[in-house]
DNA sequence: CATTTGTGTTAAGACTTCGTAAAAGGGTTG
DNA sequence: CAACCCTTTTACGAAGTCTTAACACAAATG
């Protein structure tokens, strides 16, 4: 597309709909020992974030569709990138809610140079000295011979890898993560999805269905995803 | 015979300065174990509200005066209470202002009762499971050898597992948590389903029997669950 | 002591909840 | 647009649970 790839500085990526503002950005940090690559829609940044190449993102509040904060909750749900918002002006109300959303610090759009390079020196280094996951759980997830990890999105069973789709993989790894108390359906899908549940809702049933059957696990008799009639399910260590 | 006196269902606070939405949320809440406590501005609302003696509050957008939106800023200096916005119609920016500024939902004005009670739910159960984050373990009810414990829904009596229905255990933790003090079949109704108590319904009865048998219990000469004539049900300890 | 009222218990069947397969939607990709 | 994958919805059987109804008995009432 339109970013350069072979000069290797520190991969940077910019998500902004307003392109003069973004190669505003490049051309002041690639001299500086970034490489900037520009994304305009949500959509293809967030896409271009979870490739797991980048060392922080620049990310604009304000732009049609998928906008920053959409943008910003869907990665959350897998990574831990640094993430500097771009707001309007002195959105207070922006700013609140980018930080509440897990967003490392915000930039209000008459940012000057400066402050941009000093924002994401200290919002990078942050990230460094965060050994191991300072409020955003970066570790395995592990139950006897089950293992998840959630930044790298894979589940294994043993030595064996299970293909689990995002949703089946995000509700084991809700089960995981409460390991041994009961989460409601209702939880469950709180967890996983934007979804508001509702009594006639058998989607979570299904997933744990389909899971089960991946983890070669028995409904009847559970070693993994246990049922509790009329509550919700809850994940039981078999040892 | 008036039952046990103990009219104390959830607290919920609803600021609204239209009487008339207020009162049919009152009518359509307090069957169903929520004490509705009204205010008709702002400022009132907001006092009530840092009263602390809430479990939620629902709160109107518009209002003459102090808005729903200032009640909400102020209240979100010292509380984390779970709040509710009530806005016009399907306001999309409302909400998401609502939502930035600490709003954990919001409901349109043409909300159904059904509406109302699963996002008052989620609210609640959301707010509950908020302190104890996602690897805490929420603490035991115990009386004697008895103990119950409400996160993993086990439970147990000295070192054999009793294998309890959801309403059975629903019905002996609310016992247990009332430790000694006699709840109505009513109050315990209430509890424990979406019921609505009514003179001839001896289901309570039938539950409770039916945990008597499961622990061990003799209703003529109880260890654990004494009946009390005319008016219910409590738990004793039997040292 | 007869009567009335409240409770214990049981068993039957109405009703829920759950597991799973299959169909239907939705979105993406080649 | 066809093929694909993922998710949700629908449907239905099976299993489990709850309420109801019935009867027995105990406690209060007068």
């Amino acid at each position: 597309m339109d970013d350069a790839g072979s000069e290797t500085g520190r991969p940077l990526l910019v998500v902004d709909d307003d392109r003069k503002l973004g190669g505003l950005i490049r051309d002041y940090l690639a001299p500086l020992g970034w490489e900037v690559t520009l994304r305009h829609t949500g959509n293809e940044g967030l896409d271009e974030a979870l490739t797991g190449d980048y060392e922080a993102m620049i990310l604009d509040v304000m732009m049609p569709g998928m906008d920053g904060f959409d943008v910003l909750r869907e990665l959350r749900k897998t990574s831990t990138l640094p993430v500097l918002m771009l707001t309007a002006m002195g959105e207070e109300a922006d700013r609140i809610v980018g930080l509440e959303m897990g967003a490392d610090d915000y930039l209000p759009k008459t940012f000057s140079s400066r402050e941009l390079l000093a924002r994401l020196r200290a919002v990078t280094r942050r990230a460094a000295e965060r050994p191991a996951g300072d409020d955003v759980e970066t570790g395995d997830l592990t139950v006897a011979e089950l293992r998840l990890n959630e930044s790298t999105h894979v589940a294994a069973m043993g030595d064996t890898t299970l293909e689990l789709t995002a949703l089946e993989f995000a509700i084991l790894a809700a089960l995981m993560k409460a390991k041994g108390r009961v989460k409601s359906r209702e939880a469950l899908l709180e967890d996983v999805s934007e979804r508001r549940f509702d009594v006639f809702d058998r989607s979570i049933d299904v997933h744990v269905s389909q899971l089960r059957r991946k983890l070669g696990d028995d409904a009847k008799n559970p070693r993994f995803i246990q049922t509790v009639r009329g509550v919700g399910y809850k994940l039981i260590d078999p040892s």
